[in-house]
DNA sequence: TTGAAAGCGTTACCAC
DNA sequence: GTGGTAACGCTTTCAA
């Protein structure tokens, strides 16, 4: 059996009280005393049990606020299922979630939903960012008073949140570029970004012209263009492209948009078009089944939504380290066999 | 606050003593009285609360019994490590593990094994079973005798062994024929195949031989050749399958033998040969660096380990239904670029 | 067949 | 600053 503060305490010939305070530094002790107390702790091995910690805190509820931009954006169903499924494993531990969704990419709006979510009394704040200075104030401004911040899917720069859980987007654009050099080392490709004001695909972007340069020295960059998401935008800048350049055989798609660019590609070309995109969304499966996709990388949604939450819980019982945490997932590459 | 044995126990006019054995249906107790209560627990919606479960089964121990045909198989290193962490994260809870391990497929063996372990008093049992009557017999053996048999990375036919955790492997064949078809949906194939006594690589050229089929009829099977998952015989293989079809163009294998392959590749070829493989073991990234491997299929062996353990548990503190359960993971295709 | 009570290890609160 | 003690929800044991 493993030690316990009960034995520590008898040991140390003090009551369990004070082995308390001394072990988890709650002043209001001597400080030779818990010096003391934190050696013998030490020596003995001890480690608090997760089973009684949970059970004596079951009394302190953990409010969570989840902050998403997944209106109308398909892809952070999974991640809200991730999250509400780790809700439901530690909802007898007291674990709480409010979620709220926003959509598009507005500055103040963010920021005026955090402060509804900081009104309803959360303890935890988990977000999708921003990448925008005042996100960040704003994230401080919450750290001050005690509310940590997450982050989930996407990462702020310059501020105080505790953890981001997602994945490393750079490496997303290696995979895509790598991918393309499988399939076909001579194409000419087109690059459709979707949000250039996003980070990550700021990144994808990037991360797929770095291993095109340095591997794929064959590979031809016919044109980028920026759909803002949209499918009909794709499809129109398909259009024209595809009749401006005849020679495109292959369409790498950052973000959104994916059924624009393939209605066009039907429509105006005959020839073979690989086309590589990112994320599973619902029509991601039919978009393989009639050969419009080849490869699509994906970002384990559903393990972060999970992860983010029971993160929260980790650092609330303490079991976490109070350090800055990056979890990162593995991206994750799905082609039409992986469906059926 | 959730609803509490006792206050269902206020409720009905009965001890708390009453109310857990009407839940448990540990008998001693009225037939209509066990029915009263699990309709009154029912209609308040109780929910076990699996910290107290956990503080108050704290005295059990579960031993934990795990037997891997892992020496000299590089693949089962990160199965044990995950098998080893969840042990810790569950070592506080009195989960215990006796890892037994053994080298090649020697049915006669792992019974002794398994005799064995049955001898150091575990409560539960994993393992990676060869695909043998004797080995199914034995599991309903032990499930006799009250000892749950669960196996994890490769399942075994007509027994009693209470679930399996594991990938598809006929999937995996398909996305390894999905893969060559989005490489060279031409090539000239060259089937290796590791041991035909495993269920496992059986399925694996069996999914790849029906989607080669269905989907990419101008793929030719050149020949398949089984290397028994050895090295050197995989090297003597391929310098004669090389030297007799010239125009074999890509490589599928399944099981070990990849460094054998690609040593032959190396020397008895100028043109390029993409090799499709699975897993990632030590020598993969090198391959990848080498630019001698096209593509692997991974199990996600850290994840089975883990998640095989902490099925024992769930069963064990019995918040896992007493079916039959399948816990399958995905196939994760890795190229280049995912280590890069 | 049932009830009462003693744990499990930790935290929180109230005395001193 | 400290010690004592009562929770937290469940299981188990011993009486009745």
């Amino acid at each position: 059996m493993a030690v316990t503060i009960k034995e520590i305490a008898e040991y140390a010939n003090v009551s369990r009280g004070t082995v308390d305070r001394a072990l988890h530094g709650r002043g209001g002790i001597r400080p030779e005393v818990e010096k003391r107390i934190r050696a013998i702790a030490d020596s003995m091995g001890y480690k608090p049990n997760s089973a009684a910690k949970a059970l004596s805190n079951l009394k302190k509820k953990l409010n969570i606020g989840l902050l998403l931009p997944s209106i109308h954006n398909p892809f952070f169903a999974d991640l809200i299922l991730g999250a509400q499924e780790a809700q439901r494993a530690l909802a007898d531990h007291g674990v709480e979630l409010l979620l709220v969704e926003m959509r598009g990419y507005d500055i103040e709006e963010q920021v005026r939903r955090i402060d509804w979510l900081v009104s309803q009394k959360i303890d935890m704040l988990v977000l999708t960012p921003f990448d925008d200075s005042r996100i960040a104030e704003k994230i401080n401004e919450l750290t001050k008073q005690g509310i940590e911040v997450l982050t989930v899917n996407s990462d702020i720069c310059n501020s105080d949140r505790v953890c981001y859980v997602g994945i490393d987007f750079e490496r997303s654009g290696h995979i895509a570029a790598g991918l393309l050099g499988l399939i076909n080392h001579r194409a000419n490709v087109l690059i459709v970004n979707g949000s250039p004001k996003l980070m990550s695909h700021g990144q994808r972007v990037r991360g797929f012209m770095d291993t095109i340069q340095s591997r794929f020295p064959e590979v031809r960059l016919v044109a980028t263009v920026v759909c803002n998401d949209d499918n009909f935008a794709a499809y129109d800048l398909l259009r024209q492209k595809l009749q401006d350049h005849p020679d495109i055989d292959m369409v790498y798609i950052v973000g959104e948009g994916i059924t624009g660019v393939c209605a066009a590609i039907s429509e105006f070309t005959l020839h073979q078009i690989d086309v590589i995109c990112f994320d599973d969304v619902p029509h991601t499966k039919e978009l393989f089944e009639e050969g419009k996709i080849s490869a699509t990388i994906c970002q384990q949604p559903y393990q972060q939504g999970y992860l983010v939450v029971q993160q929260c819980y980790n650092r609330f019982i303490g079991s976490a380290s109070r350090e800055n945490a990056v979890i990162e997932l593995e991206n994750q590459i799905k082609i039409r066999e992986s469906f059926y």
